[in-house]
DNA sequence: TCTGGGGTCCTAGGACCC
DNA sequence: TCTGGGGTCCTAGGACCC
């Protein structure tokens, strides 16, 4: 039994090569967009790194460099990246080689494969990773081995040793050769604060590391930190956390030019809080907490900083527009304050709970499903005719 | 100077991930 | 001029209770 794990490469950017004729071999960066082609570049392909380009930077930055090189420059579209995350994880699926397949981001699978043999995981493997590249045009790593993390680990070698040919098999008799040559800050679940730690006691690869005695790892680490360190000797320690129901929803942004005015960041709010009751709407749950957040620019040492948050509470979960974004404007009235240039403002849902789960209340049934037909109207509106076709205005 | 000892629940913030 | 947008979990500390 091995659990395997699967890495699409440069995820946004394969995406954009696969779906748009005559970039392949180019180089090419995708950002977020924020209107005036702010924004950092998220993901690039190996053309573009090998000009200096960096996962990160803000395009202003390299705006030369872009031009001099003909780059192409895409706007980050998330819902292309989830359809063809979807497509690759139907595809696997209905090959039915794969047991528990789960998807863990938008771009990364967890599966378990019943073989013991390295020689036969590797042909299986190879299928898989065939069929994936076939169907949706992206290339992926893969890694397998006894845990999460070291399967994780095993994609790290696939994707930087070309004689893997993006596959790696790590058997439990080749783990310590392994993770002798794998670097401390590569191991899944050590941050730069567990890095520090680990680091000031000569601790350089992830060998050193699973050497270290246990006791002082819990010292040291938090439970977090124990689990990778467990995982990396082969005794499973962790949960994939399924992603198919959210536990919070954020909608937030960074304006591309800063706003003074209380009713423009009324309308944003408002929009960000309605944009949220739709996911949450989308899989079947309700809120109890909204919390509104905003700031202004920090990298404007020149400017009058002020940053605050604010959280409401339901009486009972909701999910109904109106509900959601009149208390969400509500907050912000009570944070906002004039003579401010606010750069990013937010809205996150939590306490969120399953539609079913939730008791009706006698006396409001009615009204209730009056309310919960009217969303569900405009959901579809929406879903056939494009996103705000119909919003909730006057609030 | 002395000023219990637990338990639970909640929240803010840190750390980490993609 | 221009600096992302999501998520998860854990922990510490306060409030409150007996």
């Amino acid at each position: 039994m091995y659990r395997l794990h699967i890495d699409c490469n440069s995820y946004f950017a394969s995406c954009e090569v696969a779906t748009r004729p005559g970039t392949a071999g180019k180089p090419l960066v995708v950002a977020n967009d924020n209107e005036q082609g702010g924004g950092v570049i998220l993901a690039l392909t190996p053309e573009a790194k090998a000009i200096g380009l960096k996962r990160g930077i803000p395009l202003f930055k390299v705006r030369d460099l872009l031009r001099r090189e003909n780059v192409i420059i895409c706007p980050a579209d998330h819902k292309k990246y989830r359809r063809i995350s979807h497509k690759i994880m139907s595809e696997v699926v209905a090959q039915g080689i794969v047991q528990d397949f789960v998807q863990y981001s938008v771009d990364e699978f967890f599966g378990t494969l019943p073989l013991d043999d390295p020689a036969e995981l590797r042909r299986y493997i190879a299928k898989v990773r065939n069929l994936i590249t076939t169907t949706s045009g992206i290339t992926v790593g893969c890694g397998c081995s006894q845990t999460n993390t070291l399967a994780k680990s095993a994609t790290w070698f696939a994707k930087h040793y070309k004689a893997f040919d993006g596959i790696c098999v790590l058997p439990p008799e080749k783990r310590e050769q392994a993770l002798a040559q794998l670097p401390l800050q590569e191991v899944w679940g050590v941050g730069r604060q567990a890095f520090r730690k680990l680091s000031a006691l000569g601790v350089v690869s992830a060998l050193d590391f699973v050497h270290l005695p246990q006791r002082q790892v819990e010292q040291l680490l938090t439970t977090a930190g124990l689990h990778t360190y467990l995982e990396l000797q082969g005794i499973e320690a962790t949960q994939l956390e399924s992603h198919d129901r959210r536990k919070s929803i954020m909608q937030s942004h960074t304006f591309a030019t800063m706003i003074t005015s209380r009713d423009e960041l009324s309308d944003e709010v408002a929009r960000f809080a309605s944009r949220c009751a739709e996911q949450l709407r989308r899989q079947n749950s309700l809120c109890r907490t909204v919390t509104v957040f905003l700031n202004t620019n920090r990298y404007r040492d020149d400017l009058p900083q002020y940053r605050n948050d604010a959280v409401a509470k339901f009486d009972k979960p909701t999910a109904d527009t109106p509900a959601i974004a009149t208390a969400a404007v509500g907050l912000l009235n009570s944070m906002f304050r004039p003579g401010y240039q606010y750069k990013r403002a937010g809205v996150v849902l939590s306490g969120i709970v399953d539609d079913k789960s939730c008791q009706l209340d006698l006396f409001n049934a009615e009204a209730d499903e009056r309310r919960r037909r009217l969303m569900a109207v405009t959901d579809i509106i929406n879903s056939r005719f494009g996103d705000e076709t119909v919003t909730f205005g006057n609030l």
